[in-house]
Parts: C-alpha cells; sequence; structure tokens
DNA sequence: TCGATTTGTCGATACGTATCGACGATGCGC
DNA sequence: GCGCATCGTCGATACGTATCGACAAATCGA
C-alpha cells in the first residue's frame, strides 16, 4: 500500500506537504497540489486511517447504537440505517456498529479505544440504560427518541404528541364523536417507551379540545385476538367508528379484521393508520395515514452529530428536535355527517 | 485518556510489558501480570485503536456491505445485521457499514484506507458488480447469497435449491398431484437474484422426479393481484390445491387472497410458506414453513471470515457453503387423499 | 525602497501500540 | 559444577499521518 511517503517522492515535495494538499490547513500553490494529486492518482494513494486517526485525534467514524429489541415495523429500523450511514458519509464519516449485546458498555468501549468520534443512539426509551452512561463519556451524542430526562442531550425523534393531536383532530373535523385508538401491543407499553405516552398524551389533548370520545382497543398480536378488540370497540361506539392505529403491525391487522367482520375502510369506517406509504397503498382500500418520516430524523440526526464533531463550539447546551409528522389522505376515512 | 505508558508507569514496568501482557504473545510472570492488570483496571485503560491498527496493521474491524434495494422482507436484513454485529464482537472484531450509495468503490475504499481487515457482502447478486471488485482486493471477503461465478469465493446461503425441493416434496407425500408456485415479485426476478433461479431449480427437479405439475403464478404486490393469480390457478388445477409461498410478502398476501376467496389453509388448500416464524404463528392458521435461518447464515459468515482473519494459512481456496433449510409443519396442509 | 506581512514549503516531532533484538535470571540435563 | 535452552523483561524502533516552527520567496503598504 502506497503512503503519503510515496506520494510525496513522486511529486517531489515533502510528505507533510502532501498532507497539507490533503487537508487543505495551508495554502498550497497550484502548481505543486497538482503535481501531488497527480502523484496520489497515479499511486491510488488512500490515507490509513489507523494512523490518521492517531496523529489527529479523530476517526471519522461515528458510532450506531442499535436497538436488540424491534418496537418498530422492523423494516423501518433498517431504513433509519442506510440512511444514517449513507448521511454519515456525505460528511466523511463511516458508521461502526454497536449492538446491544454489550450492553451500555459497548458504548464506553467504542469510545474509550477512541474507535467512534461521536455516539448516535437509537430508539431510546424513557428510562435508557445508556443514558446515564453517554452523560459521562467524552464524545458527543445524538439520541433518536426522547429519554424522561434529557436535560443537556441532543434529542431527536418524530413529534407523536402532535401526531396523536393530529389523527384526533382530523377525524373529530370528519365529524366522528368516537374514536378508538388501537394501541401498542402490550410488550412496547411495558418498556415505557416514550414515544407512545407522547402519542397518548397528544390524543387527550385533541379529544378534550375538540370533545371526541377515545376508546383504547389492546394492540393485539392475532387476528382472532384484533377481531375480538374490534368487536368491543364497535359495540361500545356510537355512530360510524374510526380507528387509530399507530402501530405498523396492528394497521395490518386491523384492516385483515375489519375485512372479516366485513367492513370496509372509506365505506363502514374510517382508519388513519401510521405505516409505511408502500404498506398503505398495497391495501385494498389506501390507507390515510400519519407519516413520521424516518429518512428525515435520520438524516437530522447525522447532520447535528456531525455539527458537534466539526464544530464543538457550536454545539448546544441541549436540543430536542421535533420532527412535524406528515398526514397524507388516502381512501380510508369517511364523513359520518358531512358538514358544509 | 490513559495509555499503555501510563499503565506501565504505575505498574512498575515497561510499555513492551504492558503490550505482552495484553496480547500474551511473551511469557509474562504471574506477579508482573497481575500487577500490570491492576494498573490497566485502576486507570480504566483502553488500548487506543489507531494505534493499535497502525502497529499491528489489522484494525479489528470488518466491513458490512448492505444491500441498498431490499428483497428479503425488510425486517431479516435488520436480524442478519444484528447477528453479524453480536457474532463478531465475539471474536473482538466490530462491524463497519458500507452502503451501497458509494457503488462498489466503497468497498475498495474501506480496504484502501484499511479501516477493515475483511468484507462481508450481504445480498449478493447473480451478477454483482462487487464480486470483480472484491476479487482484486487485498483482504478476504465471504459473500452472502451466490453469484454466477463463484471460482475462488468464499460464499455461503441458505440452500434455496434444497427448499423448493423439500417444499414439492412434502406436498407430493401428502398426495398432491398439481401444485402453484407464487412466484417472487417481477422486480426481484428481473434483477436476476440467483436464489430465485436455485429455488425454481430445486422444485423442477423434485418435481420431475415425484411427477408432479408445477404451475407457476406471477408475484403480486397488492391483493386484488394475487387474488386473480390465485383464481386463475385454481382454474387449472385438479383436486386439492396446494401453494408454495417462497417470499414472505407474498406469502402474507395469498393467505389474505385465498380467505377472501373463502378458502381455509389445511382444510381446503395447502399452503406452504417461507416467512419467519412469527408471521407463521401469526395466522389464523399456522402457516407450515420452510424456514431460512439468518441467524445461523449470519453467525457462519462471520465465523468464515473471522478464520480467514485469524489463520490465513487456513483459508480455503473457494468455499461454498449452503444452510440447509427447516420445515416446520404446523397447520396450513391437508392430504387430499391420504396414503397409508 | 524598505520593513512587514503573506505565501508556500520543508524538517522534525508527536501520536500510542506492537514487535524485534538483547540480556540477565532461572531451570535443566549431565 | 558447566553449558544450554527457556523465561521474563527492557529498550529501541517502526507504523503513517498531522501539525508546529522555521524559513525563503513573493507581495504589499507607505
Amino acid at each position: 500500500m502506497p503512503t503519503s511517503k510515496d506520494v510525496a517522492r513522486l511529486a517531489g515535495v515533502s510528505q507533510s506537504t502532501v498532507s497539507y494538499v490533503m487537508s487543505g490547513r495551508r495554502p498550497i500553490s497550484e502548481k505543486t497540489r497538482k503535481r501531488v494529486e497527480d502523484a496520489m492518482a497515479q499511486l491510488a494513494f488512500q490515507p490509513n486511517a489507523g494512523a490518521r486517526a492517531l496523529a489527529s485525534r479523530r476517526s471519522q467514524v461515528i458510532g450506531l447504537a442499535i436497538p436488540f429489541v424491534f418496537d418498530l415495523h422492523r423494516g423501518s429500523i433498517m431504513e433509519f440505517i442506510s440512511v444514517i450511514a449513507a448521511t454519515a458519509r456525505q460528511s466523511d464519516y463511516d458508521i461502526l456498529l454497536v449492538t446491544d449485546d454489550e450492553g451500555p458498555q459497548g458504548l464506553e468501549r467504542v469510545v474509550g479505544q477512541q474507535l467512534v468520534d461521536g455516539l448516535i443512539i437509537m430508539q431510546v426509551e424513557g428510562d435508557d440504560a445508556r443514558v446515564p452512561v453517554i452523560r459521562n463519556l467524552p464524545v458527543p451524542s445524538v439520541l433518536i427518541g426522547i429519554p424522561e430526562k434529557h436535560e443537556g442531550l441532543e434529542c431527536i425523534d418524530a413529534d407523536f404528541e402532535l401526531a396523536g393531536q393530529m389523527c384526533v383532530e382530523e377525524l373529530a373535523k370528519l365529524g366522528h364523536e368516537t374514536v378508538t385508538l388501537v394501541d401498542w401491543q402490550d410488550e412496547v407499553i411495558r418498556r415505557h417507551v416514550n414515544y407512545v405516552k407522547r402519542f397518548h398524551r397528544g390524543v387527550d389533548k385533541a379529544s378534550a379540545a375538540v370533545g371526541v370520545k377515545v376508546l383504547h382497543a389492546p394492540g393485539r398480536v392475532t387476528i382472532a385476538g384484533m377481531e375480538k378488540a374490534v368487536a368491543k370497540a364497535l359495540e361500545r361506539t356510537k355512530g360510524i367508528p374510526a380507528f387509530i392505529a399507530p402501530e405498523a403491525a396492528n394497521a395490518d391487522l386491523l384492516v385483515e379484521a375489519l375485512a372479516n367482520l366485513g367492513l370496509v375502510p372509506g365505506r363502514d369506517v374510517s382508519v388513519v393508520a401510521n405505516c409505511s406509504d408502500g404498506l398503505a397503498e398495497r391495501q385494498r382500500i389506501p390507507l390515510t395515514t400519519i407519516g413520521f418520516e424516518p429518512d428525515e430524523v435520520s438524516r437530522r440526526a447525522v447532520h447535528m452529530i456531525v455539527r458537534d464533531l466539526t464544530d464543538p463550539a457550536s454545539r448546544p447546551p441541549e436540543a430536542l428536535e421535533l420532527i412535524r409528522p406528515v398526514f397524507k389522505h388516502r381512501k380510508s376515512t369517511i364523513r359520518p355527517r358531512p358538514k358544509r
């Protein structure tokens, strides 16, 4: 493998000049730059990452803590990761995976070894065990998800509270008086994931504000279970029923359960789901959705950490970014008693 | 951050002794080792990855090339990645992501910069553009998926040919004379993904061997499309129909389409699917599946590359590992005319 | 025109670990 | 008791890049 010294020799300059050509930290004459760049190209030179990290004390690598258990539709986690990795590359950073298998010490390890310059923590829970750890780490971190105690942290997430609010408001605007929230699966709720709470808060807020009654149907794992939950919700609903399904897996099940009960979204009931556009459009009746734009969250998270790293002075003492959800009208809602 | 020199000073030994304690490459007396280990613990010493990589010429990092487009149920890719990362850690390796955004040059970059010691390439296609690139790379690679030209490569994948064979044989054994293969989605086939071909080969082989007629239904993206495909297949089937759904997304749709046509798996038709156990068991009628054990594939891939790296001499000139699929009988098959 | 600044380059050194050669101490066979 | 291999440790050096101080040349302002 060629080194910067080889490049220097070929170009007839010193090694330090080669370094300055790469970093641009000192002025270089056009002529010299050209000679060096030609030499680099000729030798297919690539700077050694280890040496670079050693000398500069920065690895140009960001650690990405990925979740062990998957709340979200698992595919969407993959999307997060892809986008994060691709976005990081645009700022000349690479992504190193940190799994939950090592526990929070995994984070201490990659930072301690100076393998990474900063961290992005995915799927942060309400009382996440990783939070106290990263507080004591000498590198910046960005959290995706919002822990209970988030003073002094940089967090980003979809605005679940607003999403809950928007769902209820939208259904109220259509004329629904009772709305059933198909809840997350027990397992998720039990883990105190924060965004569930936030979504609920938004739903409750809007419910109080616009005077809509909200029923809670537990999230079920099987179709049979979902059918039972739906039936129960129907019993307690006056007028045309409306459902909010904030978990993709449940949206799927809900639609199927409704179909089995002979109910067509957009004709007999209203359904607002939170799922990918793909899933929504694959349904017989395309679903109206509240979208969470995972790409947007990922990109912003990367930009935040990159800014922290390239310009530490600009690092805010605390940041809490909420990404506005997007409401997409499709065909699964109905006006029980058209206004106008 | 403490360095090995700090540890040496505290323990009253030389820096090289600290290094030998860590690597075990020279005998160290029990007494000295203890002193050094205590000092390391006291200082919470972690060796600097960059310096280590520079001196040893190995980064202890494996590059993982992740797919840009997702054939498999996207969630399962996430599973691959998690397991690969966790398994790598067990051999003291970390995982660096390489996305397709950079194209095959991304692989050249991470290797050229000596960021990684080896590569795992996921989701390898029949004529994958990355294959010619890795052939010229000075580090070992392991491919998940099998390209057309695989001489001199180390590949691993699920044994799709055997899977196709097993599906047909199983249905034949039950007594079916006609079997419908719900094919992959056009997009996947068009990309010449190799495993589709291999699955077909297995199906054809078994079909010829046991004298079962095989119909092909195109994979559809919508329920309506799937219903049409199923109806067409039914027309051309004599006796009780049987379906093979080798793609998880299609399995889902197939079951729904059958339900809409009033057909119950295990009562009116036989269905063998390839999907996760979770999905299979969530169905009203738990699906009999052919399982591809992604964990097994991931673990083996990591073990292969780690072996290549730790003992280069043991590297085989070529390897083609096929993981045997697992047939799980549940409730979605039926004997048209019981034999015995 | 001269001093002051800027431009462009070089040499030397630091970064933290791994590893090689050297060397005294220890154990072994006889 | 002697030669010899092994054990256990140290000092020195290499790994490849970034960066600092130095310095000559070019540019500028008055």
